[in-house]
DNA sequence: GTCCAGGGTCCCA
DNA sequence: TGGGACCCTGGA
C-alpha cells in the first residue's frame, strides 16, 4: 500500500469535479484506472492510501501532483466573493496530472456532449480496446492506446460524429505533443479542450478552459478572465463545482 | 412519446 | 465573424 500526505484533498470533489471520467466510488473510497493501472484510494487523516496493481510511489505522486503546495493556492484571495464562495465549497478539489492520451481522447469525446453518456462511451471504448485487468477478483480495463486503436472500426463505441476526430487524433497523436498549436492541428480539438488537455494532461493551472458552464458563471459575474493569475484553471475548477453541483441543488430545492 | 440540451468544433458564407 | 449541423441520449 501506498502513503501520500495529501491533507487539503477532498476525494468526492476531486474524482466527481469533471476533470477525470474513470472513477467510481466505491466501499468507502474510490477505485479508477489510469492508462492501465487500477487503484483504490482512501482517504485516512492526513494521508491517501492507495492500493494499486502498480504500487509505485512515484507515478501515483505525480498523478496526484503532490508536489503542489494548495495551501499557497487556497490562501490567495479574490476580489469576486462568489469566487471566494465557490472556494470555500470546493477547496478540496487538487488538479490531476493525466496520461495526455487518455485527457486528449476523453475531451474530444465531451465536445457537445453530457457527463453520463461521456463516461458511457469511454467505458466502452475501454472495454472493447483496452487491456483486461483483473485486480483484486473485479474486472477492469485499460485505456486503449492510440496503436491499439489503430485501424479500428469505431461505431461500435456509439460516439457518433465523434469517431472521425478521434482517428484524427490516433493518426497525428505523439508522445511529444506540448504545446496548445500543435493540439489544435488534430481535428476536433479547439479552444476549450485545448484548454482542458492543458489545465489536466500538461498540469498548466493558469489555464482557463471556457465552457458553456463557465461562459455562463463569467457573464454573471462579470469576471475579468485575465485577472485570475497562475492558478485560473483551479478557480475554472471551483466554480465549475460550484454551479453545478451546489447551485443547481439550490435552485431545484426552491423549485 | 416528444422535446431540449449537453464541460464544442467544423464548415461555409 | 456568425450561425447551422452534428450522433446520440439523459432528463424533463
Amino acid at each position: 500500500m501506498i502513503k501520500i500526505k495529501l491533507p487539503l484533498i477532498n476525494l468526492d470533489d476531486t474524482f466527481d469535479c469533471g476533470q477525470c471520467f474513470r472513477w467510481q466510488k466505491a466501499d468507502g473510497g474510490w477505485v479508477g484506472v489510469v492508462g492501465g493501472r487500477v487503484a483504490k484510494v482512501t482517504k485516512n487523516g492526513e494521508y491517501i492510501q492507495i492500493i494499486s496493481n502498480d504500487e509505485d510511489t512515484k507515478a501515483w505522486e505525480e498523478y496526484f501532483d503532490a508536489e503542489r503546495d494548495y495551501q499557497e493556492i487556497l490562501g490567495i484571495e479574490y476580489a469576486n466573493e462568489v469566487i471566494e464562495v465557490a472556494k470555500e465549497k470546493a477547496k478540496g478539489i487538487r488538479i490531476l496530472k493525466q496520461p495526455l492520451w487518455e485527457v486528449l481522447i476523453s475531451f474530444i469525446i465531451s465536445q457537445n456532449n453530457n457527463i453520463p453518456r461521456i463516461k458511457k462511451i469511454i467505458n466502452l471504448l475501454c472495454e472493447n480496446f483496452g487491456d483486461k485487468i483483473d485486480f483484486e477478483g473485479n474486472i477492469y480495463y485499460s485505456f486503449p492506446t492510440a496503436f491499439q486503436l489503430a485501424g479500428k472500426d469505431l461505431s461500435i463505441i456509439k460516439a457518433g460524429f465523434r469517431d472521425k476526430y478521434i482517428k484524427d487524433a490516433i493518426q497525428k497523436f505523439n508522445d511529444k505533443i506540448s504545446t496548445k498549436e500543435e493540439l489544435l492541428e488534430i481535428k476536433g480539438i479547439g479552444e476549450k479542450v485545448a484548454d482542458c488537455i492543458r489545465l489536466f494532461a500538461f498540469n498548466d493551472l493558469s489555464s482557463f478552459p471556457l465552457d458553456v458552464w463557465t461562459k455562463r458563471i463569467v457573464g454573471e459575474l462579470n469576471l475579468d478572465m485575465g485577472k485570475l493569475g497562475l492558478y485560473a484553471g483551479v478557480v475554472q475548477q471551483w466554480l465549475y463545482h460550484y454551479y453545478r453541483n451546489i447551485k443547481n441543488q439550490e435552485a431545484q430545492k426552491v423549485g
